[in-house]
DNA sequence: GCTCACATGTAATCCGTTACATGATTCT
DNA sequence: AGAATCATGTAACGGATTACATGTGAGC
């Protein structure tokens, strides 16, 4: 069977921990998004898909007469966890970031209105970082109680990288203030 | 008619000078790929549908026996675009690193695939990074020609952010560092 | 003569989100 | 009683990539 990156992300979370997809997302939610976001309409179809490939294995485990099926990762699902974790090859990355986008094209805006929209995208960034932020007491007491320490260091990372994008608006708003502003008056539109 | 992103990302590029398709896909590679890619598959289809919604306008200029269409954008292709750059709301940012992902599942790693995994995350923005590093020059020649010194910001930016990435696996190996290896042995799989 | 860059386009497919539909349990 | 959370799932849609198909012109 043919494996996506999702298809990763949950053996990933289930090699953790049995799970239900609904905690599966839970999980996601505060960890992985950041990097890599899941969602309903791909766990349940893809979470169908492994357990009929044999890479995980559902059991029904209803709390009360609330419906609930949780999975496990088999051993052909590790082995498939594993390949893919030492797989060569690049790495995807992909970026789609519509601030930096805009700001590449705000010739068209006047000069405040191109400082208000660095203003806006470093608001954006700041919150992000502050949503991080707030995760990382529970971060730090997941390291505690599981001794699984790759959980906080990826979302130090994913600090640190919202840090940055804060830091390069206002860099972005230095250089503008050496090269705009004194040359004055030459506007577009 | 409904606008993506995509159609944004012609319009812009548009008003930056007329294009023809295969040229807005070759300003694109060097100047916004790195934080929105845009591909023929959706360039050729969206420029006939901005054609029809009259945001651009399209002239038959073959070079020689070669057929080649060059778009203009229109005022109302203008409008629509500056509409969009200064629309309220949240920025849209998307990350998808196949990198920090590995990295948080890698548990299921040994410490030493887990640090060759950061070895080659890090050559990867390393090597992203040299490649914007190499396009500087043209940038820095389009702002003298043109006066746009939005382009090379934006690189500088772009390579700004390779530059983090770098940092950061370098942060990840000291704090594995710090964490790993003097435990020595507690070992998974 | 060959290869590379210029040039345009479509079809299949994949990946993912959003919205919808449904229902139980827990907490206030 | 009502809201929030737990819980599962599907259908429609949108956005984007990949592969394919085709052809010219310039330089080696």
């Amino acid at each position: 069977m043919e494996l996506g990156y999702t298809s990763y992300v949950i053996l990933g979370m289930l090699r953790k921990g049995p799970k239900s997809g609904y905690e599966i997302k839970a999980k996601a939610d505060i960890s992985t998004r950041f990097f890599w976001a899941i969602s309903y309409g791909q766990i349940y179809p893809e979470l169908k898909r492994l357990e009929e490939a044999g890479l995980i294995k559902g059991a029904s485990d209803p709390a009360g007469g609330r419906q609930r099926r949780v999975f496990s990762i088999t051993a052909s699902g590790e082995r498939a966890l594993r390949e893919w974790l030492m797989r060569p090859g690049d790495l995807h990355t992909e970026l789609r970031h519509e601030g930096v986008l805009r700001f590449f094209f705000s010739d068209a805006l006047s000069e405040k209105e191109r400082r208000e929209l660095l203003q806006t995208m470093r608001a954006r960034h700041d919150r992000l970082r502050e949503e991080l932020t707030a995760i990382a007491p529970e971060a730090e007491a997941a390291r505690k109680e599981t001794g699984d320490y790759l959980g906080l260091l990826t979302l130090e990372t994913g600090i640190a990288y919202q840090e940055l994008f804060v830091e390069l608006c206002d860099r972005l708003e230095r250089r503008l203030n050496e090269i705009e502003s004194d040359s004055g008056g030459a506007e577009d539109v």
